[in-house]
DNA sequence: GATATTATTTAGGTAAACCTAAATAATATG
DNA sequence: CATATTATTTAGGTTTACCTAAATAATATC
């Protein structure tokens, strides 16, 4: 089966969307491809004429088996590159991103595969993004934003948004990556910054960018 | 400026075809891209408007001096790819140039930069071809065709074209890499295949696989 | 030098993926 | 519940890069 640039960036969309908000409509697919809910309306169409998604007019699109599958595919790739042009090639994590979105289309499945073992078979990415397998399982550890922490809660930083370079930057130079542990130890009213310990350095981190990092809690009886 | 991959592909078919013929005609050009010679027609008249070729209708296409910047871009990101590929990700000669040949497009140029550094700041590729300098100047050490030598010369592989796996492959079972040096033994009659030495193993070539080796001589007097 | 052949161009058409503007459906508000 | 607002779709248009078929130009052959 060959898809267009087009198509796969459609379903991914659609597969992170579905994550994101549960429910997946025109306008929100139209906003995060950058083009208008018309043609949005067309691909949709499109996608559910060639069996990759299910579409009811004005009730939102869901992928099918089929869909997913390629969805799943791209992410592998796209994460598996930004890891390797971490990694490997010592890019900075924040410019990762805007590369592997142009490559993940142009590698072969051998490529892929040769990357993946290069790698050791990795299951996340830079920013703690889970990368399926090729059989097209995904890690989905259910993690909360740290946005919406309390005083005292202890946590693991599970995932940064990957999209936004400056978001990566300001986060990188606090040294909030993925899998540091910290306790919060305070949290300005008004959406106010939060303070965080991590290995008893204090750093603070503002709550617009604390809503774009996800973390894990570490309960109470560790 | 904004290329697509096909102006890219024409610019870089037209920079070939100069190369090796001499004068770029309309069925040659659709021939290499796989199109028709209409549609070269169409695309050659757009490039002309931006100026990236000159063009007079049943004349031939030449590239600008704008065309031919683009040109050696595009090759110096295909033969970077296939190096890096080919030697630090260990992927088979054979198969560097079909995965080069999409990811050429799709590089940044802080990658590309990234890459030719972290390979040295090369300029061969695996197949012997000159890789372009960011300015632009290539090395093209005008060699000759292997099938062209006569028995009792010496020279050494300078360059195997990239395009045929099935090639590559016997090329590279039979151990003719670039740099490789060697002595013409025999050259059967009718276009028969042609015996080389190399460091006294005694190999045979066809005629037709030599014509697609260039090699350098070496003069009597080294 | 007329005619056949080959090369090239012109004209008109298609598919993909976008667009804008207008129409319609769904949802919210006084 | 009538109306305003927002979401979505429909209709028609654009651009890119192809295509086929027909016309024309260049070249080769008798």
């Amino acid at each position: 089966m060959i898809l267009s640039e087009s198509i796969e960036d459609y379903l991914k969309a659609i597969y992170a969307l579905k994550k994101e908000v549960g429910k997946v409509v025109t306008t929100q697919l139209a906003e995060r491809l950058e083009v208008k809910p018309a043609s949005v309306t067309g691909m949709v169409r499109k996608l559910a004429d060639m069996k990759l998604v299910t579409y009811k007019p004005y009730q939102g699109v869901a992928l099918t088996k089929a869909g997913q599958k390629v969805a799943l595919e791209v992410i592998r790739h796209h994460r598996l590159l930004e890891l390797y042009l971490n990694e490997i090639m010592g890019l900075p994590w924040d410019k990762v991103h805007q590369e592997a979105e142009k490559l993940e289309h142009a590698i072969s499945e051998e490529l892929e595969d040769r990357i993946d073992q290069l790698l050791g078979h990795p299951t996340t990415d830079p920013h703690g993004s889970p990368i399926p397998s090729k059989a097209g399982k995904v890690n989905n550890s259910s993690s909360k934003k740290l946005s919406e922490m309390k005083r005292g809660e202890k946590a693991k930083i599970a995932e940064v948004r990957d999209e936004d370079s400056e978001l990566l930057r300001y986060v990188g130079e606090l040294g909030l990556f993925p899998g540091k542990s910290f306790e919060v130890v305070n949290v300005a009213p008004y959406k106010g910054p939060m303070t965080l310990k991590i290995k008893s350095k204090k750093i603070i981190v503002g709550r617009e960018a604390a809503k774009q990092i996800l973390v894990n809690k570490i309960s109470a009886w560790n």
